[in-house]
RNA sequence: GGAGGGGUAGCAAAGCUUGGCCAAAUGUGCAGCGUUCAGGGCGCUGUCCCUUUGUGGGUUCGUGGGUUCAAAUCCCACCCCCUCCACCA
């Protein structure tokens, strides 16, 4: 069986037959199902098909248990990437343009045509949208999930905008906005925002905003300005550094006189601060005085060479206890005679202690070290981040810290700048982690905005209502309940705005774009609607607040318009799951709960929450720079869908990550194709009619429980076991019976099992399903049919006992066949008389082993197996046995012979027992 | 530091909720046999150690204790590993 033919003829006949589009009108129950919209920047991978495909299970398996299922998608195409993506085509960033001709040749083989259409993803970011979203539902299409796609929609659409701006408006009326001032990543020359795709190696080395302490040392007549990110060493302060090659500025900065690298006063000005330069200062001329710390100590200024004037404020205070580089700095100065006398003076203040270190931390680091001189710069980082890492958490404020004694580090550090701060001998100082220069060539620094818009999650009531809906759902797996409930714990203020990017903008403030996090958080009701909008040709302008506002809430005038959307709400609100990866529970799904409780009334807030981890390909984590991505496309190609989905639902449970590896997917492939044999087979024979023989009824028993388990499992949210249940258990059963049965009980068995076991199988691998249920049924769709349920009266106990009894048998004789050492002519099996089986009885009357006390054969063999014996159903063992000797013959290539005890002679007949009848081997 | 997850045979990975049919599924690797058989594929068998003309014994599931007639599974302590800690989609 060719897969590719099989796959793509099915999804075209679902496609042409819009098998999964639900009808409003149906009378089966509905059930909402969701899976967050795919980013429309590229290409997908195994970790969507993962999440789509676990998606697509139970979607598909609530179709088939009569459900009208819901599964719609869109696109998400909100803020900076596919803005980037346009602009670094259009600029000829050779890397983009390439990255993208490999995507678009995935799906075009005409070269030139791919670039034409690479080159018009230059021309519009909206090129780069309508090309891949189309992609993206080929992508899906191709494995084979049940989606509608008649619903599909972009957050760039002017029906979503409107649909956001009425959300913002209601969180505007409830006060859950705020604003407050922000520090951001910005460019000089752009005079804007940048994220990480605006910055050089902004993806290797991320770039992020660091927050300085800056602390205020009185000078002459104003105060030099020191940065530090630990204001929790302020008591442990000894001198000041200033490079003497720097050029230092005296400025009036919000009505005070302050002093702080020349290179800083832009950056001030963009930090919000109100600047004016009195005049420039060289470095040296700071060196030999002193000046007072924010706590009021004398301290000398001294020179810096390590000290960069282009990194945050240009002063550096110094903790030579408890910072490295200061400790270094101050050793290399002894060598120098001008500041020998005067460094000598200054011994180190011990401030915190830190388990397994000295009482100066800093000195202890730089010994182990071996660092010699501040040269030995990568030493030196490497020692500061170890301590300061340590100190942070595990350090502890020595009783000098007056007020801050015995406290942590950790908690000490936030208590102490604020404590500075309202003494006003300190302000924020923002900087970046690392130098770093926007794609535009322009210096990337932190500018401060000054009304950044915020979502409040502690304003009043919000997270009680959030909580409340997280108690009453359901969430699986059920150990992710716990994190839900820590980050709702700590959700405090979230930007919610960017100055840039696709997307909405505030209605009552349109400098701003609604973040891209924020503006998918209640989509889905938008899924139930869109239809509906476009039906009654709903315009824009007709998406008022009021209009949403009824629609959703059934507040203010509704009109026939509005009661037809309405409706349309109410039918299939509140979704009933979503289902997504486990990445997105600490900001996607903790927002889409929150945004729901804001704005929904609990009647419609969603009732579970499904969730799996990972893929990683072969042990590694993929990532683009190692070059490892699986992507979706190749899949399609290579693996093919069915054996996709069967790999990534049987191999790892949904709380376990997937290990994605071409030899198990291989191997699992040919499992695959062994059911396709049977199914084969199967399938080729005419009905037999005849009453069941002893094991078609013990195949029809297994599948009886095999139907159940993978209803349970389903049910469960188990899809793992019912992979294992309907897949390989079902296969083994099957392929044991092949290896028993005769064609006519083949027959039998096709008849009574082959289209339950093709419904199971169906919600897995769909395509295959598909082709057989055409082969089988000839009409109909195996998507479309009803779950199978296999009557409880096929479970048959004696059955099974039987066949265990009989591979035990065999079992037993192949321990045996090797211990003879000779060639077998015929081997005779010895059924236990009457009387050892009343005796069996008795002893397995007993409770516990021990009560077992006799040293016979046939006590000693309870003794060790009893728990195991008193679970076994007697069967009738000779029958059995005569039944099967074409099968036991089939299997050894010897006659066997099935002996009574009492009516044979045989030498080993006393090693009979029952349930395990004695062999001799002749 | 906080939170979460995990340590099982050469490797990967089930089992642990509900203790006993667990020397422990399954896959892979390795070995043997078979196959109208070069290889591959397919089928069967074996793969902790010892023992064996008869279905046996011993020691295992990170380490150490405990509960129990019985522990990979329950309890306690310890060691080690991984992930996340945000404003990025």
């Amino acid at each position: 069986m060719d897969f590719k033919t099989v796959e793509a003829k099915w999804q075209k006949t679902w496609a042409k037959q819009k098998a999964f589009e639900p009808k409003t009108d149906a009378q089966a129950p509905k059930f909402f199902f969701t899976v967050p919209y795919p980013y429309v920047s590229g290409s997908l991978h195994v970790g969507h098909g993962r999440t789509y495909a676990v998606g697509d299970v139970f979607a598909r398996y609530k179709r088939m248990a009569g459900f009208n299922v819901l599964w719609p998608m869109a696109f998400h195409i909100t803020g900076t990437p596919v803005l980037a993506i346009s602009s670094k085509i259009a600029d000829g960033d050779k890397a983009t343009v390439q990255m993208h001709e490999d995507y678009v040749s995935v799906y075009e083989s005409d070269a030139s045509k791919v670039k034409k259409i690479v080159q018009s993803f230059g021309k519009d970011p909206w090129n780069v949208v309508n090309y891949y979203s189309g992609k993206l539902v080929h992508d899906f299409s191709r494995m084979g999930f049940s989606l509608d796609l008649s619903r599909q929609f972009t957050t760039g659409d002017a029906e979503y905008n409107k649909f956001i701006e009425w959300q913002f408006h209601t969180y505007q009326k409830k006060g859950y906005l705020k604003q407050a001032a922000y520090p951001i990543l910005y460019c000089v020359r752009d005079r804007n925002a940048v994220g990480e795709d605006d910055i050089k190696d902004g993806d290797s080395d991320p770039v992020s905003v660091q927050p300085f302490t800056g602390f205020k040392f009185a000078f002459e007549d104003g105060f030099l300005v020191s940065s530090t990110l630990r204001p929790d060493t302020v008591y442990g302060i000894t001198n000041m550094f200033a490079r003497p090659d720097a050029t230092y500025a005296k400025i009036r900065a919000d009505g005070q006189i302050l002093y702080v690298a020349k290179e800083f006063v832009e950056k001030m000005k963009l930090q919000h601060h109100v600047v004016d330069v009195l005049e420039e200062i060289k470095g040296e001329a700071f060196l030999g005085k002193t000046c007072t710390t924010p706590l009021g100590k004398q301290v000398p200024i001294l020179p810096g060479a390590f000290v960069n004037p282009d990194h945050a404020s240009g002063f550096v205070h110094s903790v030579p206890a408890h910072a490295p580089f200061d400790y270094v700095a101050l050793q290399d100065l002894k060598k120098d005679a001008k500041w020998k006398g005067l460094v000598e003076k200054i011994e180190p203040i011990a401030v915190i202690s830190v388990p397994g270190y000295g009482n100066w931390p800093a000195k202890d680091v730089v010994q182990r070290m071996k660092i010699a001189n501040l040269k030995e710069k990568a030493k030196l980082d490497k020692a500061t981040a170890e301590l300061y890492k340590k100190e942070y958490y595990e350090g502890t404020l020595l009783p000098i810290n007056g007020e801050f004694a015995g406290m942590k580090a950790e908690t000490a550090k936030d208590k102490m700048a604020l404590w500075l701060k309202a003494k006003g001998a300190a302000l924020d100082v923002y900087e970046a982690s690392r130098p770093a220069q926007c794609r535009c060539g322009g210096q990337v620094v932190v500018a401060v905005l000054s009304d950044q818009w915020f979502l409040d999650f502690n304003a009043a009531g919000w997270k009680t209502a959030a909580n409340q809906c997280l108690q009453r759902m359901d969430i699986h797996p059920a150990t992710y309940r716990k994190q839900f409930e820590d980050v709702f714990a700590w959700l405090d203020k979230r930007p919610c705005a960017r100055r840039r990017g696709l997307g909405t903008r505030l209605p009552f403030n349109r400098d701003w774009i609604v973040e891209s996090l924020s503006d998918s958080t209640i989509y889905m009701a938008m899924y139930t609607i869109i239809k509906k909008i476009r039906e009654l040709k709903l315009t824009p302008e007709n998406l008022t607040p009021e209009f949403f506002d009824y629609v959703f809430t059934g507040q203010g005038k509704g009109t026939p318009q509005r009661d037809a959307v309405r409706a349309e709400f109410l039918y299939w609100y509140p979704n009933d799951q979503r289902h997504t990866a486990v990445a997105h529970l600490t900001n996607h799904l903790s927002f889409f709960i929150f945004a729901h409780a804001a704005v929904f009334r609990p009647e419609h807030w969603p009732h579970a929450i499904t969730l799996n981890e990972l893929v990683v390909a072969e042990g590694t984590k993929m990532s683009k720079s190692k070059g490892n991505v699986v992507s979706l496309n190749d899949i399609a190609n290579n693996t093919g869908a069915d054996l996709f989905r069967l790999y990534a639902i049987s191999t790892a449970d949904l709380a376990a990550t997937l290990d994605f590896r071409a030899k198990d997917v291989e191997a699992l492939r040919r499992r695959l194709y062994k059911l396709y044999t049977i199914w084969d087979e199967w399938s080729a024979l005419s009905q037999d009619q005849k009453t069941p023989t002893p094991v078609v009824r013990w195949l029809q028993s297994k599948f009886a429980s095999i139907a159940q388990k993978s209803t349970d499992a389903i049910e469960r949210r188990a899809l793992r076991d019912y992979a294992q249940a309907a897949f390989f258990e079902a296969l083994n059963a099957a392929e044991h019976f092949g290896s028993r049965a005769t064609p006519a009980e083949k027959a039998q068995a096709a008849a009574l099992l082959l289209k339950p076991w093709i419904g199971l199988l169906c919600p897995l691998i769909p395509h295959a399903c598909e082709e057989y249920w055409e082969k089988v049924e000839g009409e109909g769709l195996a998507s479309t049919s009803a779950w199978p349920a296999l009557p409880k009266e096929w479970r048959d106990e004696q059955s099974e006992a039987a066949e265990d009894f009989l591979m035990n048998t065999v079992s037993d004789v192949r321990t045996i066949l090797p211990l003879v050492k000779k060639k077998p002519a015929k081997i005779s099996l010895i059924v236990a008389n009457a009387a050892k089986r009343k005796k069996m009885a008795e002893l397995l009357k007993a409770e516990t082993p021990d009560q077992l006390t006799g040293d016979s054969f046939m006590e000693n063999f309870v003794r060790k197996r009893l728990y195991e014996l008193k679970h076994t159903r007697p069967v009738d063992e000779s029958a059995i046995l005569r039944e099967s000797r074409a099968y036991l013959q089939s299997v050894f290539g010897v006659p066997f012979e099935v002996l009574e005890e009492d009516k044979t002679d045989n030498p080993r007949k006393e090693k009979a027992l029952p349930g395990k009848p004695a062999v001799f081997v002749e």
